[in-house]
DNA sequence: GCCATTAGAATCACATTGTGATTCTAATTG
DNA sequence: CAATTAGAATCACAATGTGATTCTAATGGC
């Protein structure tokens, strides 16, 4: 199953952005946290991939009551989907232990 | 940059066995640690790549004084490839605080 | 000495993940 | 109604990860 590095970000963030979590606004989150870009490609294909394998689940919101709003694509994260970045977690720390650049 | 979740792996067995640190003995290490198979496809590529990336090193050794031993691919990790992996674990670390899972 | 056995490395075609550039959609402001 | 804007979708491509299989040479038993 393995989910890759910007799987977990992309899980991560909608855990943490709760019921505030859609597209844009996850991308938001990881380009702040992160200090790296987030390519809208990497951001929508990889929704579907999470959601095609259930780690997610997705629907359309309301529009934001703003200029342009536009309706958002709503992201909640499965019980499973946490299982797996619990355990893609898990595994880097437990890996890491021990290891110099684990400790400062 | 990115770092993908398996060549960190590879990087942080390689530190921890340190003179000891060659392709099948990586791969040890990396099952028994994480529980998960490791096949050789993705060794052998993967230290291809991250020797091309500069962030191991990579030398033929001697071979085990043992029944079949033969020469074993050597590895050791680079100062760039240390930044790396450190870099990796800062943004999962830093990406997960306050996270559920990352709690327990 | 010879050959079966074995530790370890290499290769290759393929599946999965990640990226950039670009386009589409509809609500809002004026 | 036209310009603007938040947000989503698509697509061709690059990078990563995998399984199956083959290659290599040293060693131990005979």
């Amino acid at each position: 199953m393995a989910l890759g590095e910007f799987e977990y970000l992309m899980l991560t963030a909608a855990a943490r952005l709760g019921d505030d979590a859609y597209g844009a606004a996850i991308r938001q989150e990881i380009e702040q946290v992160t200090g790296r870009a987030c390519s809208l490609g990497a951001l929508y294909t990889t929704l579907d991939r999470l959601e095609k394998k259930a780690l997610i689940k997705t629907w359309m919101g309301e529009a934001t009551p703003q200029r342009g709003g536009r309706a958002k694509r709503m992201v909640r994260v499965t019980a499973k989907g946490a299982r797996a970045a619990s355990s893609f977690y898990d595994t880097v720390i437990r890996f890491s232990r021990g290891v110099a650049w684990a400790s400062k």
